[in-house]
DNA sequence: TTATTCGGTGAAGAACATTTCACTGAAAAG
DNA sequence: CTTTTCAGTGAAATGTTCTTCACCGAATAA
C-alpha cells in the first residue's frame, strides 16, 4: 500500500472525475475507477490504505464491494458516499465495514476533510499495533531470563550472588548480562541495598509465563 | 549445584560416617555435617542435588534445616532420616519439603536406593522444565510471524502471495521465511492447493496472543 | 509465443543476541 | 594486612536470526 494512493470507486463520471482532481490537487494520487470489478482487479494488484464507494453502482454495489474489500484489506480505510442517504443505510454501511460515510452532494472541503481524518486515524492504528508486544516477548524468549523472573517471584528480593548460585551458572557476568536486560526492560529494579526485585511489569510477565505454562499444556 | 556432591547432616556421628562412606563407596562425592548450621554455611557455597537431614538433632533441628534449604534452593532433593518414625511426621516432614523419608535403623541398601531414585527425579524434573517454552515465545517474539498467525485466524485459508500483500512486505522471500519458520514449529500447515492455514497449535498461539497482549495493556 | 505472476530455493551478508574473557574497586573475612 | 568474595564494566568472539540477492521452474495472461 503506497501512502497516498486513493481508490475512486464511483459510475457517475463526472463526480468520480471531480473528486479524482480534488485529491490530485492536494497531492494525493486519486485512481478512478468506474465500476466495483475493475476496483477490486485494480486493488488486488495495488492495494491503497484508503478506498471511496460509492453506494449504489450497476453491477456490483458499494456494500458488496466493500465486504470484499475488508475481507482481503482489513486495514484498509473506506469511505462511502451515497445519493440517497438515510440512517439506516448509514449504519448498515458502517457495520459492513466504512469507516466513514458522506452524503451527496458534498462540498469539496467534506471530502478532504474525511480523507485527511481517515488516513491520520489509519497511520495512528498502524503505530499502535503492539507497541511493546515485540521487546516483551523477546525478553521472555530467553530461559535465563524466565528463570531470573520466576525466582523473583518466588522470592521477592535476591542480591546478585545469591541470584548467581540459584541458577547454578558459573559464569557470573552472564547473569549480569541478562539482569541488565530485564532491568532496561523495566521488568526488574534493584534498589535497596543492591537487591534486585520484580517491578509491577514484571509481575505481570510472571502471571503471563503461568498462563503461557498453562495454555502450552493444553 | 556439582551433580555428585551430597550432604550428610547428623549429629550421630557413627551413623553419619557410616553413611559418608557408603555413598563415597560408590562414587558420590558426600559430605558430612555435624549440625544444620554448619550446613548452611557450607551449602551456601557448595550447592548440591542432595541432602540427607537427620530429624532430631540438637540446634536447629531437621524441620527447620529443610525449610530454610527449599527457600533458598527449591530443586534440591531432601531425604529425612529419623529413629522416631510416625505417620504424622513423615507427613509433616513431607509437606515441609522433604522429598523421601526413612526410618532408622535402615539396610545399606534402603539409603543407595533412596539416592538414587531422587537424583534420577531431579534430573528429570530439570530437563522437563518447559521444554517447548524457549521456541514458542521465540517464534512468537518475531511481529511478521505475529501477524500471519493473526491473518490466518481471521482468514483461515491464505495463498502465498496473498499473504505477501496481505502484509505489506515487498520481498516476497522474507515472507517465506518466516513462514517455514512457522511451519517448522508446526504452528501453520500448507496442505491443499498450497494454501496455508493454523494448526491446533497454531490456534492455541492466536489464542496466546490476545491473552498475551490482555496482560500487556492492564 | 512471450511476458508476467506465482511460489518457491539457497547462499551471502547484515544485524542482533549471547557468551567469554580480562580486568576493576569495594567490602568482608582470615 | 593479605586474601577472598561481591558486584560489576567493557571489549572481543561467537552464535542466531533476519534480510537481501540472484535465480528457478510452473502456471497463467496478453
Amino acid at each position: 500500500m503506497s501512502d497516498e494512493t486513493i481508490f475512486v470507486v464511483d459510475d457517475d463520471d463526472d463526480l468520480r472525475e471531480s473528486i479524482v482532481e480534488i485529491l490530485a490537487d492536494r497531492g494525493f494520487q486519486p485512481i478512478g475507477c468506474a465500476n466495483a470489478e475493475l476496483a477490486l482487479q485494480k486493488i488486488k494488484l495495488h492495494p491503497p490504505r484508503l478506498v471511496i464507494v460509492d453506494y449504489m453502482m450497476p453491477g456490483m454495489g458499494g456494500m458488496a464491494l466493500i465486504t470484499l474489500l475488508k475481507k482481503d484489506h482489513p486495514n484498509v480505510k473506506i469511505i462511502m458516499i451515497t445519493a440517497f442517504s438515510t440512517v439506516d443505510n448509514a449504519v448498515s454501511a458502517m457495520k459492513t465495514g466504512a469507516d466513514d460515510y458522506l452524503a451527496k452532494p458534498f462540498r469539496r472541503d467534506d471530502i478532504l476533510v474525511a480523507v485527511r481524518r481517515n488516513l491520520e486515524e489509519q497511520k495512528f492504528a498502524r503505530s499502535r499495533v503492539e507497541p511493546d508486544m515485540d521487546e516483551i516477548l523477546a525478553c521472555l524468549s530467553n530461559r535465563i531470563r524466565r528463570q531470573i523472573l520466576l525466582a523473583l517471584s518466588l522470592k521477592k528480593k535476591m542480591r546478585f550472588m545469591d541470584m548467581v548460585r540459584y541458577l547454578e551458572i558459573s559464569d557470573h557476568t552472564k547473569v549480569n548480562f541478562h539482569l541488565k536486560n530485564l532491568k532496561a526492560g523495566n521488568l526488574i529494579t534493584q534498589e535497596e541495598e543492591k537487591c534486585y526485585s520484580l517491578t509491577s511489569d514484571g509481575e505481570k510477565m510472571v502471571d503471563m509465563l503461568h498462563l503461557v505454562a498453562q495454555k502450552i499444556s493444553d
